[in-house]
RNA sequence: AGGGGCAUAGUUCAAAGGUAGAACAGUGGUCUCCAAAACCAUCGAUGUGGGUUCGAUUCCUACUGCCCCUG
């Protein structure tokens, strides 16, 4: 999808961190101090009927913001970097046929990244036979025979990919029979993406420990509203563990309290624990990502600048703002 | 207070008179259509003081701490 020279060099703000730091919350303020809209760049607030687990935002706390790829999708659909790519930019049109600016906000930086430097995904399956063909094969020989194909055709794809990790080597052989090409080529090439937007790449941070006991509460607090009647009723709706939208933190592990696999107390300790690992994952991605601001939330505490100047300033030095 | 038991990594558990293993946690990383996913790597321990021994963390002993029983 080529971009005219019109569309290009737009404003974009994005606002993500680890889960559980505060983003919804300056989101908020931000879109107010700019005349923003959000763009939730979350893979499970997409979702219906998905509130407390996901950590939606309500309606009330928007205060009149107006959010996008919130609430458009049932837990029964399948959900992924290109749907949300395609949603985001409709979205993003809209925005700015409104003269306002686009906020993408969420945790999930490879959607970030999808958007922010456009990166094509075309190819276009709607088929996944191939994928699961090969998923089986896995499944029954052994992930090193997959990774063997690969080396016939792709043995650059190889050196990054690591034989045990069977989806990505899977993504890479669809993407070879599907197109010809190596996907290691097409990775390359997309790899020199430059945005065709003038943005502002705001990492939300905060000391580790403080993440870490903000997810423990978090998830106390999920629990006390009801988390596990929530899943219950996706469930009776016939959502199962293979779903995309089953995968989410705190689904999966209920899910398997329901079906009687775990305890309560297990299922309770392993959403805190796979939201840690979740958490520290994201910054090692946004650590690598070039051209981030980290606002680290101690620094603001301890001189009393306030996080919110402090970005409509770093706004205006990129005249993002005027 | 008396009797018994146990002290090994942050936690749960192994092992051994001669380089102390694992799981989980923690930490670092990979990622270009399942990404709240998948995967890789890595740090780290024998409670303290004596004794026996070529050599002890292992055997003996005192201390400290914890647990159980009796009162």
């Amino acid at each position: 999808m080529e971009l005219t020279k019109q569309e290009a060099d737009r404003p974009l703000v994005i606002l993500t961190g680890p889960t559980a730091v505060g983003k919804t919350a300056l989101s908020i303020a931000l879109a107010k101090a700019i005349n923003g809209e959000i763009i939730s760049a979350d893979s499970m607030q997409v979702y219906r009927h998905m509130d407390i687990g996901s950590a939606k935002i309500k309606t009330e706390e928007m205060a009149g913001v107006p959010h996008h790829l919130i609430d458009v999708l049932e837990p029964t659909e399948a959900f992924n970097v290109v749907v949300f790519q395609k949603l985001a930019k409709e979205a993003m049109k809209e925005i700015y046929e409104r003269g306002c600016i686009p906020i993408l906000v969420g945790g999930t930086g490879f959607y970030i990244q999808a958007v922010l430097y456009d990166i094509d995904f075309t190819e276009n399956d709607e088929d996944a036979s191939l994928r699961s063909e090969l998923e089986g094969l896995a499944r029954r020989e052994g992930p090193e025979i997959l990774y063997e194909k690969l080396k016939a055709v792709d043995p650059d794809a190889c050196k990054s990919i690591h034989a045990h990790n069977v989806k990505r080597v899977i993504r890479a052989l669809e993407f070879y029979e599907k197109t010809g090409q190596r996907i290691s080529e097409h990775n390359e090439i997309q790899r020199q993406n430059i945005s065709p937007y003038r943005f502002a790449y705001f990492v939300l941070n905060d000391r580790r420990e403080e993440i870490y006991k903000r997810i423990d509460i978090r998830v106390d607090q999920m629990m006390a509203a009801g988390l596990v009647e929530e899943v219950r009723q996706l469930k009776g709706m016939g959502c199962t563990k293979d779903m995309v939208s089953m995968q989410g933190l705190g689904y999966k592990e209920i899910l398997r309290y329901l079906e009687g696999e775990l305890t309560l107390e297990e299922a309770i300790y392993l959403i805190k624990r796979d939201t840690r690992h979740f958490a520290k994952r994201q910054l090692t991605w946004f650590r690598r990502e070039k051209d981030v601001i980290w606002m680290e939330k101690g620094n603001f505490d301890q001189c009393g600048q306030n996080v919110l100047d402090q970005m409509q300033e770093i706004l205006r030095d990129k005249t993002i703002i005027l």
